[in-house]
RNA sequence: GCCAAUGUAGCUCAGAGGUAGAGCAAUCGAUUCGUAAUCGAUAGGUCGUCGGUUCAAAUCCGACCAUUGGCUCCA
């Protein structure tokens, strides 16, 4: 049989060549040097046949692809060496059960099912182990079984992870095994479609086993829960170097660290888990995004309306979130023989006030805003600073319309997403739409197929339409709706849901949402919820790592810190400090006896915009020095020309501070 | 919720059966200084909570609470 080369030539190899056999044929070097190949565009390794007038690519230590391979690799190593490592503390050998092992973004992790838990030195004990297992530089080899010699194999291991996944395996597919080392007691076999390097010793030694976790098998909380070891691996020291100084960098830039160095938020043990207090400084952050938020949406036709925090179970019964979301909402109280729940979402709110009276044709859409606080109780493990809490100020709208309008409507929130994210600086995002699944239909969705598919071609139309870019999620819709959610990553890598965007198509009916049409006949309107800046504390949590505490003028809690030289400076300073307060600014002076310096290095601590100094010079001329990010050290600028264009910035929200032009 | 680790002063952390420590922050005093830490003094803690072991527990054991890293879920 023949294959292709890169360069177009033709190559004459054997029946069943691999692709070793391929490097063999164009080489010695190259066979010496071969540590995977591409064929027909997909990754695979030496160890594995290439088809009849395939197009190869042999890959060598110089094609970053090969990292995929290694890591794999590595995973199964990691595989052997826990287990030698067992064995040699007098475990049975078939007490450590692998499950899956699996290449992720930079590196790997191996979940096993183990006799004892994991600690902190076992992951040294293993990592030492697997570069003894790299040094041994142990051939790979790949076999196949039919799927009952694997499934005995596996039984005798008693093994019922990889049992559970041979059985699996839809007929017909082949299944293949690795083996690492000639003698299988001594190294290790496993079931894995691979692909691998050819030799241990090509692996490189610039990996490191970063955590132990408990991992469910499957992911299915019902199922038994496995250690899973994380390993972080690259080719070379460099990339590994800089991977782990990343992750450093990234914890300074956490906004529970940042909260807490800038007097943002506070959590307290008695006031409970997931709720959050909101210092000083970081209510003015809150107020600034509702004040944008109103401006806004009052520009947009939004109305604003106000619902309570608690409402009888019937209203949520009604809305359909009892039976789908008592999981995550706080527990009923009771009085006087009714059951109040507090609120997980303001929709049935809305729904209500949309309903208390009556709507013609001519007044839709109808968009009522609330920043109503929820209340919602997440699994205590699920907690995480401000981006995942349990009260939450949604910044939330519904908007009522009909079937025609609706593109226009879903469009022009989607618009005010971009609206915000420019000025934000946000650019790095993902457009999800989530679609229903069949097998939910019912249960996990709302039971009307035909609606959903309707919908469905609706929010695709208008995203196409919008040239919006977005990656497309079956079964992960709403209950009631498709959405549409902007996912971000945290600091520290974790990904969020920010905006959202959902229609609702089955609720109003549930209400009894009606407006009168233009031929005298009621109809339900469509609904559309949306939360473009998420919860308020979501995107405070992420504004400040996408800031790193440096806040726009306009969103920073103190935009000017007045520093007096000395004592008698102060009156001057407090004389600053109220021509920009008069100015709309937010501003204080430092009057501690500490030297100027102090004064100047505690202001940068805060991330304070601009820090002016005022001495003799200044307070002679009416004048200010100051330094910002964009201006070190500017002296003496006339205080009305300062206040004037600091509070210019402010009011129009500028991303970026920018210098005061010279006179 | 599940698995694991952690919990000492406002913050960052040391102490590992025998009278609770440091730096920063705070308070007081001195200093009045020109763009990232002035000097000195003082005060501050039932060592997450509750129980157990012990002559003696921050330290050992147990339960609970909280946080962190994951799994799962979501704004």
């Amino acid at each position: 049989m023949h294959v292709f080369l890169p360069d177009g030539k033709r190559l004459e190899v054997p029946e069943n060549a691999t692709g070793g056999d391929v490097a063999a044929a164009i080489g010695p070097g190259l066979a010496r040097a071969a540590l995977g190949v591409v064929v027909d565009g997909r990754l695979s390794d030496l160890l594995s046949e290439v088809h009849e007038g395939a197009n190869v690519n042999i890959l060598t230590g110089k094609d970053g692809e090969v990292i995929e391979l290694m890591r794999h690799t590595l995973a199964h190593v990691m595989a052997q060496a826990v287990r030698e490592v067992f064995v040699e503390q007098g475990f049975d050998a078939r007490s450590v059960r692998p499950g899956i092992g699996p290449v992720i973004e930079n590196g790997f992790y191996y979940d096993f099912e183990l006799p004892r838990t994991l600690t902190p030195t076992d992951l040294e004990a293993i990592e030492a182990r697997m570069r003894e297992i790299v040094s041994a530089n142990l051939p790979l080899m790949k076999f196949e079984r039919t799927r009952d010699e694997a499934l005995s194999f596996y039984k005798d291991q008693l093994n019922p992870y990889k049992v559970e996944l041979i059985e699996d395996l839809p007929d017909g597919e082949s299944i293949t095994f690795y083996q690492q080392g000639v003698d299988p007691d001594r190294g290790f076999v496993d079931l894995c479609r691979g692909p691998h390097v050819p030799l241990t010793g090509t692996l490189p030694k610039h990996f490191k086993l970063l955590s132990v976790a408990g991992a469910y098998w499957r992911g299915d909380e019902q199922r038994p829960m496995l250690q899973r070891i994380y390993g972080a691996a690259f080719r070379t020291e460099d990339e590994l170097e800089t991977y782990l100084w990343q992750v450093e960098q990234a914890k300074l830039r956490d906004h529970r660290k940042l909260g807490r160095e800038l007097d943002i938020f506070t959590l307290d043990d008695e006031v409970g888990p997931g709720l959050p207090l909101w210092l000083p400084r970081g209510t003015v952050i809150i107020e600034e995004l509702e004040a944008l938020a109103r401006e806004i949406e009052l520009r947009s036709g939004y109305q604003r309306v106000r619902s309570p925090h608690l409402s009888k179970e019937s209203l949520f019964l009604k809305s359909g979130h009892l039976p789908y979301y008592a999981d995550s909402m706080y527990p009923p109280m009771e009085l006087e023989g009714i059951r109040y729940y507090v609120k997980p979402m303001n929709c049935p709110f809305h729904h209500k006030i949309f309903a208390a009276r009556p709507h013609s044709y001519r007044d839709l859409p109808v968009r009522l805003a609330e920043y109503g606080t929820c209340y919602r109780y997440e699994k205590s493990g699920e907690l995480f600073g401000l981006m995942r809490v349990r009260s939450m100020q949604m910044n939330d709208a519904h908007i009522y319309c009909s079937e025609e309008q609706f593109e226009a409507e879903f469009m022009r929130v989607i618009d005010l997403y971009l609206e915000y994210f420019k000025l934000f600086g946000i650019d790095d995002y993902l457009m999800r739409l989530s679609t229903h699944g069949k097998a939910g239909l019912g249960k996990k969705y709302v039971d009307n197929e035909v609606l959903w598919e309707r919908t469905e071609a609706m929010v695709r139309s208008a995203m196409d339409r919008g040239g919006v870019p977005y990656v497309e999620v079956a079964d992960e819709a709403a209950f009631y709706g498709p959405k549409i959610d902007v996912q971000i990553k945290s600091a520290i890598g974790r990904e969020f849901t920010l905006a959202t965007n959902q229609v609702d198509f089955a609720v109003p009916e549930r209400f009894n949402l009606e407006y009168i049409d233009a031929d005298n006949k009621p109809r339900t309107p469509l609904c559309i919820h949306r939360a473009p800046l998420s919860t308020h504390e979501r995107m405070i949590g992420f504004l400040l790592e996408h800031f790193n505490g440096d806040f726009p003028l306009w969103l920073a809690p103190e935009q000017v810190r007045v520093v007096p030289i000395a004592d008698r400076h102060t009156p001057y300073a407090l004389s600053v400090r109220q021509q920009l307060n008069d100015q709309g600014l937010r501003s204080e002076v430092d009057m501690r006896g500490e030297r100027m310096n102090a004064k100047v290095r505690d202001a940068e601590l805060l991330k304070v915009p601009y820090i002016v100094v005022v001495g003799d010079r200044e307070q002679e001329s009416a004048t200010v020095s100051f330094r910002s990010r964009k201006e070190p050290d500017r002296k003496a600028v006339p205080i009305g020309e300062f206040s004037a264009h600091v509070s210019k910035v402010a009011v129009e929200r500028q991303l970026d501070i920018e210098p005061i032009a010279l006179a």
